[in-house]
DNA sequence: ATTAAATAGTTTAATATTAAACAATATGTT
DNA sequence: AACATATTGTTTAATATTAAACTATTTAAT
């Protein structure tokens, strides 16, 4: 059979998108300002797109994280003051979770400085052609999402 | 301008890309026997694919990453009997890495316990739109590999 | 009502990684 | 030949992450 030479194109593909990831988020985390890690950026983002409120125990699922990394990096967004961490009223174990407008700020600060990247990027690769692929890895993505929990 | 609505797909792109490699490295690594790492099945796969033999440093270079991570992943290796590393005769300051007779046996067991997910997906995922795919993603690889040096 | 089980968040110990300092060796310049 | 510089690899301190133990609270079962 041919199944071993399907193997490799398959194991060449993630292969692929594993360097892509690291590169991608290499030059992206050294834009960031104010020392912002990339986990820290993107729960800062979260509160944009996604909703302005939040458990940590939402967050960490959100970004497939365990409880503790999210409990470190809220810490980090905490001291800096870029969000407010709160006990919520109606239950004794959950924590509430908010953006300061000193976190908004930042974060709009981070989306500028990344800015310059992204449109160089545009460039060189049309959009259209982006659009196609990230439909494609859409895809992959929620493949690989419903495989792991089988 | 709708440069900034570009900022966003682009950025989207990225981030479905990182969320692959998270996802598939985790499959991945889930499979590995002896409990080898993803870093360190790399490096005795790199044997197979690129070279019978290496320097610490041009691993490094090869997985961009440093030269500390390097050293502790040969370490690791050394240990469990999978690499030989050795004094390079000729450069008082190199050495030279070979895999072991052992490293080669349990690289080939990990490629066995992984080609089930792999099978899998080329099941889901035609190889021939994978191939295409790839074909693509590397040339963003190539791109984003010549900008971090720029 | 008690007790058992599940859930939310934190803490701890271990690991993989990085950046920076370091040691040893090689190369180049004068 | 002597000295400065570059290269190779290791060590150290710091950080981000995970898994597992733990605490506190809520829900379910009897």
């Amino acid at each position: 059979m041919a199944d071993s030479s399907n193997d490799h194109e398959v194991f060449t593909y993630f292969n692929e998108i594993g360097i892509i990831a690291q590169l991608s988020s290499g030059l992206f985390e050294q834009c960031l300002p104010e020392g912002l890690t990339q986990s820290q950026f993107s729960v800062l983002n979260w509160f944009v797109r996604v909703d302005v409120e939040a458990t940590p125990g939402r967050l960490a699922r959100a970004f497939q994280v365990t409880g503790g990394a999210m409990t470190n990096t809220l810490k980090k967004l905490e001291s800096k003051g870029f969000i407010k961490v709160e006990p919520d009223k109606n239950s004794g174990r959950q924590k509430r979770v908010t953006m300061t407008r000193k976190g908004s700020q930042v974060r709009d600060k981070a989306i500028k400085a990344v800015a310059p990247l992204l449109r160089e990027f545009a460039e060189r690769f049309p959009v259209e052609k982006l659009r196609r692929q990230t439909r494609q890895l859409a895809e992959v993505r929620q493949y690989l999402d419903e495989y792991r929990y089988k």
